[in-house]
DNA sequence: TAGATTGTTAATCGATTAACAATC
DNA sequence: TAGATTGTTAATCGATTAACAATC
């Protein structure tokens, strides 16, 4: 089945099974089932079948899915079974707080590539690497083909630091600001905002 | 239309809609209209429309909504005009970064409680108040009465500070350790894991 | 009045689930 | 063999969208 022909709505999913897939590895489980993963993530087992057959076969009947193995064909569909090199935009504290997340390292991804626009920041060192000027954005991600980055600036700069990351040829952003931003069509953008699931829960409290 | 009548998925979209108009209020905007903040936030006009005539009448035909009213009336909908405190427990790099974070104090919500289990971290203070223990989760909070906390925790102790939570009368979860937490069904989780962002994405990436 | 935009209905589209044959 | 679980089909359920009368 063709890339484009899955809905993005199963390809959501996907991380969250290999997410539970790698826990349940971690705990040295070998073996699992569709209604085991459904219980555990609130999912229904027939979605998690379903969603896991647009790509292939991977269980076996009357005994479930190897948990290795699922886990490892969930890597590769997802392309994460190699690493990906990403840039951070906006070096304040959310922005060092993700440089020194130890989170990254063993999904996919590492943290390679800092900017900030501030003077007193550029040329000190995070994890070893120098910031550098949001104005070499376009010169070292095309230098290192970066595809991949995050943005943690301000609401109001976000536009302009996203206009920056297309123009050097990034395909994929992770959006910390809180403001919808407007990229080409072949640009993926996910939105990270507390205060959004804040009030989506708050809606369902008594006040 | 009853609360629970209305699904989730439009509830969810609600608070999009509010920091849109929060927006376009600063900017100085009185009036806008379902096709403008469509275009916006990439959602179709129909749906906005559509969204909000579950909660009542808020537009003029042939003029669009007033920003200001529509903006009050999110507010009063999402129960986020007043100001709901919340609790924060694991005060590590995301946690500082979360106290210090600019962008809840005028959108409904204030962290007043924090908590870890480090008794070097005890004790200390943050925006001048002290890091409790967690062993103080339940006291304190009932005796406040906070109904919304975000965990910060390693995905370890995710689970068992979210049982600490829920006895201590939480209602609201937003949880940043990246693992799925099992709570009643009368308490709500959000999630918010970069990870999983990033790997959505990376699907579609050439590779 | 002419133009614009709402609120709402009905049609379309897509996602979820129940059920079961296949089979380990 | 008996029990369990997959992969898949068809039915159900729910969400989105197109279209338009109402009306500012």
């Amino acid at each position: 089945m063709a890339r484009s022909d899955i809905p993005d709505i199963v390809i959501g999913r996907l991380p969250i099974y290999l997410r539970a897939l790698t826990r349940l590895q971690q705990d040295g489980q070998e073996i699992t089932s569709s209604h085991e993963l459904g219980k555990q993530l609130g999912i229904s087992s027939a979605q998690i079948r379903k969603d896991l057959s647009h790509f292939g076969e991977f269980g076996k009947q009357g005994t479930g899915y190897n948990v290795a193995s699922l886990s490892s064909a969930l890597q590769q569909i997802l392309n994460v079974h190699h690493e990906w090199q990403v840039a951070l935009v906006g070096i304040g504290d959310l922005g060092r707080a993700l440089a020194h997340y130890g989170g990254f390292a063993h999904r996919g991804f590492r943290i390679t590539h800092f900017f900030d626009s501030d003077p007193h920041k550029i040329g000190q060192a995070i994890n070893g690497t120098p910031i550098e000027s949001v104005d070499s954005i376009a010169e070292k991600l095309r230098r290192d083909n970066i595809k991949i980055a995050m943005i943690t600036t301000p609401a109001e700069t976000a536009q302009e630091v996203a206009d920056r990351l297309i123009e050097a040829g990034i395909k994929a952003i992770l959006n910390y600001a809180p403001i919808v931003i407007s990229v080409p069509d072949e640009v993926r953008v996910q939105y990270i905002d507390p205060v959004i699931g804040l009030q989506r829960m708050a809606y369902y409290l008594e006040d």
